[in-house]
RNA sequence: GCGGACAUGGCGGAAUUGGCAGACGCGCUGGAUUUAGGUUCCAGUGGGAGACCGUGCAGGUUCAAGUCCUGUUGUCCGCACCA
C-alpha cells in the first residue's frame, strides 16, 4: 500500500544516490531549469507553491529519463516587506522569523519530492548573496546605468511613515490608520532601464514565451513614435528665460503633430517641476491648492478616461511655434510628469480627453482635420484625415503633414522627430530596513562615494527600531550612518535605503549555478556554460516587471563583460492559479485553504502531485475540489494491482499482439508529447486508457504475455515523472533496481502506430451521416464509389445533386449537395 | 480607465490548431460480488420520442467554426513600493 512512508524511504535513498545533483561533466546534455523562487512566509507551503514546483519537477524527470542533465536548484527569496511589518507588529526581528520560515520551508520542499540539487541553494537575505546585489549596483553606477533623483513616494502624514501601494486602500487611505494619503519628493536611486528599451523589445522574438507575456511587456514598455516640438512661454507679459538667458521652452511629445494647427491650450502635470515657475501671483493660491489635491489621487485613478476632468490656469501663457499666437497654460492631472515631457498639447477637436477638458472649462476648439473622403464627421474626430485650416500644411493628408511639419519644425529647431516610451527608470530605493544596503556613502568633500568592492558586503545591522516615524530605520543606526569616507577618510553618512527585492531576482538564476563562489557573483565560464535557463516557471504576475528586470540586468551583464548570452531565460511557462472550492483566492479571512501538510501525511505526496497534475490544466488552475483525490488513490491502487498480477503470474512468449503494441506506442506518443507541453491532464489520461486496457487483458489470465509485462513495465516508466515515489516502489517491486530515473525513457515505434482500418465520418453539407470503418490506404476515388454505393446514400442527399467531395485524409468527407 | 486572459455536460477538464464536440476522471443511474455500509467489478450517462438541437450572448466568413472575424456580456490577472 502507497503511503507517505514510502516518500520517506525513497527521499532518503535518492538523497544517498546523490539523484538531483547536476554532473558538470555531462555539460552537453545540460537543461537548466527554475521555478521561481518563493518569499519564506510564516504560513507554510501552501498549494500554490506545490502547483509552481510539482509539476515542473514532473518535466525535469522526465527530460531526466529522456537523457538530458538536468539541473534545478531552489532558494528563497528572503528579503521583503511582510518579514518587516511583522516586526513592527510583534518585535521579532525580520532576520529570526525569516530564518525559522526559511527551515521549515526547506523541510516542506523536501517532502515535496522535487529532484533538486540541494548545493545550488540560496536565501537572498544571506550577506554571501546581498553582497553581489551591491556588487551589481556598484557595476551599474560606474557604467551610468544607476543614478539618482527625486521621486514621489507615498507618505501617510499619521504614520509617519513611507507606504507600499499595497498599503494604500483603494479609497486613498493607509491601511493602518486610516488618514488620507498624500506624496512626498525624496531623493532616489535609479537604474537605467530605458536605455535597453529597444533591445528588450526587439529580442522578444527571440523568446520561447506566451504570447499574451510577451504583449504585456510590448506595451509596458510602450514604444511610440512621434514629434516633439517646443513653445516658448510668456509670463505677465513677458517672455521667461533660463539663467543662461536663453528663451525656457516647454517640449511637448505628440504623437499628432499634423494637429498643431488645432493646438487651443497646453496642459503641464501638476507634480512638474517647471510648474512653480510657470504660475503667475494672481493663480499661485489656486495652483497650489489644485497640487495639493492631486497629490492625493492614484496614477490610475488620474488616468481614468472617464473621470471627470479638474485643472486650473496657471496665468501664463505659451507662443505657438508656426502662427504665434497666445495660448493658455492650464495645469491638469490627466497629464502625468513620467510620461513623455510631462506637457502635452491640447487639440480638443481631435482628442478625446483634451475635447472633454474643453467643454468644461470653455476653451476654444478648432477643427483641422477633416476625413479624407470629405464625409461630416463630429467633434473629436481622432482618427487621420485631411488637414484644412492649416496654412501652408492645408489640403496634406495626416501621414504627410506628419512627415512635412516635423521636418520643417527641425529646420527652425523648434522641434524634432522623437521616440518615446511609456517604461520609466526603475526605481529602486526603499525607505525599509529589511532589504540589501545600498554601497554609496555622502562625503561632505568627494559627495556621492560608491563603496570600493574590498569593502563589500556592507552588511545590515541587526540592532535597528523598525517602528515607523518618519525616516528610514537605518537613519536610526549611528553604528551604521556614520561613517568615512572611503576616498579622503572624513567623516561621511551611508545612505539610509535598501534596495528594492526585484534586484535580487533579476540575477539569482545566475547565482545559482556558482553559488559559494566568493570572489565573484559567478564564475563567467560555468554561467556561459549552465544558461540561460532553458525552462522557467512562474506566476504571469510577473510578466512585466520581475520578467523584464532580469531580462535588462542580464543585458547590462553582457554589455559589462560578464557573460556572453542576451536572454536570461529562453522558455516561460506560467502555471495557473489555484482558488479554493469557492472560487475565491485562498486566504485564512475567507476559510478556504487546502494545507498540502495534511494531504500529504493522509495520502502520500504522489496522489497530492497526481492530483494537481491531473485535475487542472496547468496554465488555467481552478478551484480546488476533494473528490480528485479519491480518484488518484484509485488510480494508484489499481496500477499496484496490476502489478501485483503482473509480478505474480507466470509469462509466456505468444505471437505479436498489434492492437497492444498500438495501444502501448499510442500511448507513449501522447504522455510524451503531452508531458512535454506542460499538458499533464492529458498525459496521465493517456496512462489511464493504457492501464484500463492491461487490466481487461488480465482477468481472468493464469498466464500473461511478455508483451504484457512489457507494456506494464512501460506504463510504469511513463508513470514515473508524476507518480515519482510510487513508481520507484513499483519498479522495485517488479525486481528492478533502482533509481528508475536512471532508465531510459520509453521509445516510440512509429511503426506500430499504422493502423490497416480507420473510421471516418461522412457528412452531407457537413452535418454528419455516418461512420464507415475504410482501408487506411484507400484512394480517394475509391472511397467516393463505395460512398456512392451505399444503401442509404439516396437518403443523404434527399434528391439533391452532389456538386463537391471533399475528403480529408483518414478523417472525414464531406460531400457538397445543391 | 488602460493592458492581458478566460467562458465547453451536474462538476474538473479534452478536442490533431478550421475537419466526427464532450477524451480521461468525478458524480449520478442500473446490475454483479459482498452484504451493515464502504471497497471492487460490469453497463449506461449533453438535451430531445424523433427529424434534429447543442461550446456565455448576437451577427458574419467557410463545403466545414468551440476554434477565424465584428459586436456584446460576465469573471479573473497586471498597472511600476506585495512578491
Amino acid at each position: 500500500m502507497y503511503s507517505v512512508d514510502i516518500d520517506k524511504k525513497w527521499q532518503e535513498k535518492w538523497a544517498e544516490m546523490k539523484l538531483g545533483e547536476f554532473d558538470p561533466s555531462r555539460i552537453d546534455k545540460k537543461l537548466y531549469i527554475l521555478e521561481m523562487f518563493s518569499y519564506p512566509s510564516a504560513s507554510k507551503l501552501h498549494v500554490g507553491h506545490w502547483f509552481n514546483y510539482a509539476p515542473p519537477d514532473s518535466w525535469a524527470r522526465m527530460q531526466k529519463m529522456r537523457g538530458y542533465e538536468v539541473f534545478q536548484p531552489i532558494g528563497f527569496d528572503a528579503f521583503g516587506l511582510p518579514a518587516e511589518n511583522y516586526a513592527i507588529k510583534t518585535g521579532i526581528h525580520p532576520q529570526d522569523s525569516t530564518k525559522a520560515n526559511i527551515e521549515t520551508m526547506t523541510e516542506q520542499l523536501y517532502k515535496l519530492g522535487g529532484m533538486f540539487d540541494w548545493r545550488a541553494n540560496l536565501a537572498t537575505c544571506d550577506p554571501d548573496y546581498y553582497r553581489w546585489n551591491q556588487w551589481l549596483f556598484l557595476q551599474l553606477f560606474k557604467n551610468g546605468l544607476a543614478y539618482r533623483k527625486s521621486a514621489p513616494v507615498n507618505w501617510c502624514p499619521d504614520c509617519q511613515t513611507v507606504l507600499a501601494n499595497e498599503q494604500v486602500l483603494e479609497d486613498g487611505t493607509c491601511e493602518r490608520c486610516s488618514t488620507e494619503v498624500t506624496k512626498k519628493n525624496l531623493t532616489q536611486w535609479f537604474f537605467k532601464i530605458t536605455a535597453y528599451a529597444d533591445e528588450l523589445l526587439d529580442k522578444l522574438s527571440t523568446l520561447d514565451w506566451p504570447e499574451q507575456t510577451k504583449k504585456i511587456q510590448q506595451n509596458w514598455i510602450g514604444r511610440s513614435e512621434g514629434t516633439e516640438v517646443s513653445f516658448e512661454v510668456e509670463r505677465d507679459g513677458e517672455r521667461v528665460l533660463n539663467d543662461d538667458g536663453t528663451p525656457l521652452t516647454l517640449d511637448v511629445f505628440t504623437t499628432r503633430i499634423d494637429t498643431l494647427f488645432g493646438v487651443t491650450y497646453l496642459v503641464i502635470a501638476p507634480e512638474s517641476p517647471l510648474l512653480e515657475r510657470l504660475t503667475t501671483e494672481a493663480q499661485k493660491a489656486e495652483v497650489d491648492r489644485y497640487v495639493d489635491k492631486t497629490l492625493k489621487a492614484s496614477e490610475i485613478a488620474r488616468l481614468a478616461t472617464t473621470r471627470e476632468k479638474t485643472g486650473v490656469f496657471t496665468g501664463c501663457h505659451v507662443i505657438h511655434p508656426i502662427t504665434g499666437e497666445k495660448l493658455e497654460l492650464w495645469t491638469a492631472d490627466y497629464v502625468i510628469a513620467s510620461y513623455g515631457t510631462g506637457v502635452v498639447m491640447a487639440v480638443p477637436a481631435h482628442d478625446t480627453r483634451d475635447f472633454a477638458f474643453a467643454e468644461i472649462f470653455g476653451l476654444p476648439i478648432r477643427r483641422v482635420i477633416d476625413s479624407v473622403d470629405e464625409t461630416e464627421t463630429e467633434l473629436p474626430f481622432v482618427e487621420y484625415g485631411k488637414l484644412v485650416d492649416s496654412g501652408a500644411y492645408t489640403g496634406l493628408t495626416s501621414e504627410a503633414a506628419i512627415a512635412q511639419i516635423t521636418a520643417d519644425l527641425a529646420k527652425d529647431s523648434k522641434g524634432k522627430a522623437y521616440i518615446t516610451y511609456r517604461l520609466r527608470d526603475w526605481l529602486v530605493s526603499r525607505q525599509r530596513y529589511w532589504g540589501t544596503p545600498i554601497p554609496i556613502v555622502y562625503c561632505d568633500q568627494c559627495g556621492t562615494v560608491p563603496l570600493p568592492e574590498s569593502m563589500l558586503p556592507l552588511t545590515l545591522p541587526y540592532d535597528v527600531a523598525f517602528s515607523p516615524d518618519g525616516v528610514s530605520p537605518l537613519t536610526k543606526s549611528d553604528a551604521f550612518m556614520q561613517t568615512t569616507c572611503p576616498t579622503c577618510g572624513g567623516p561621511a553618512r551611508r545612505d539610509p535605503d535598501t534596495l528594492d527585492t526585484f534586484v535580487c531576482s533579476s540575477w539569482y538564476q545566475f547565482r545559482f549555478v556558482d553559488n559559494h563562489n566568493e570572489e565573484a557573483p559567478f564564475d563567467k565560464e560555468k554561467v556561459n556554460a549552465l544558461c540561460p535557463v532553458d525552462m522557467y516557471v512562474g506566476g504571469q504576475e510577473h510578466a512585466a516587471m520581475h520578467l523584464l528586470y532580469s531580462r535588462f540586468i542580464t543585458k547590462a551583464l553582457r554589455d559589462l563583460g560578464y557573460l556572453d548570452f542576451d536572454e536570461p531565460f529562453q522558455a516561460l511557462v506560467h502555471q495557473g492559479m489555484i482558488l479554493g472550492s469557492d472560487g475565491q483566492k485562498m486566504s485564512k479571512s475567507a476559510g478556504n485553504t487546502v494545507t498540502p501538510d495534511d494531504l500529504v501525511d493522509q495520502y502520500g505526496g504522489d496522489v497530492f502531485r497526481l492530483h494537481l497534475l491531473f485535475s487542472f490544466a496547468y496554465t488555467e488552475g481552478g478551484n480546488w475540489n476533494d473528490d480528485g483525490v479519491l480518484a488518484i488513490t484509485r488510480f494508484i491502487s489499481r496500477i499496484e494491482a496490476l502489478v501485483d498480477k503482473v509480478i505474480e503470474l507466470p509469462v509466456e512468449k505468444r505471437p505479436h499482439d498489434k492492437a497492444l503494441a498500438y495501444r502501448v506506442n499510442y500511448t507513449i506518443r501522447g504522455a510524451t508529447q503531452d508531458a512535454l507541453k506542460f499538458q499533464f491532464n492529458t498525459a496521465i489520461a493517456r496512462l489511464m486508457e493504457l492501464l484500463n486496457h492491461l487490466q481487461k487483458m488480465i482477468t481472468d489470465q493464469s498466464v500473461i504475455s511478455e508483451e504484457t509485462y512489457e507494456a506494464t513495465r512501460t506504463l510504469l516508466l511513463l508513470l514515473a515523472p508524476f507518480a515519482p515515489h510510487f513508481a520507484e516502489e513499483m519498479n522495485e517491486k517488479m525486481g528492478y533496481s533502482p533509481s528508475i530515473f536512471n532508465e531510459p525513457w520509453p521509445t516510440l515505434d512509429v511503426a506500430a502506430l499504422v493502423l490497416d482500418e480507420i473510421e471516418i465520418a461522412v457528412q452531407v453539407n457537413g452535418q454528419i451521416k455516418t461512420r464507415l470503418m475504410i482501408p487506411a490506404d484507400i484512394e480517394e476515388a475509391d472511397l467516393i464509389e463505395r460512398i456512392k454505393g451505399h444503401e442509404s446514400f439516396d437518403n443523404w442527399i434527399a434528391g439533391k445533386t452532389p456538386v463537391k467531395w471533399i475528403y480529408v485524409k483518414g478523417r472525414l468527407l464531406n460531400i457538397v449537395v445543391k
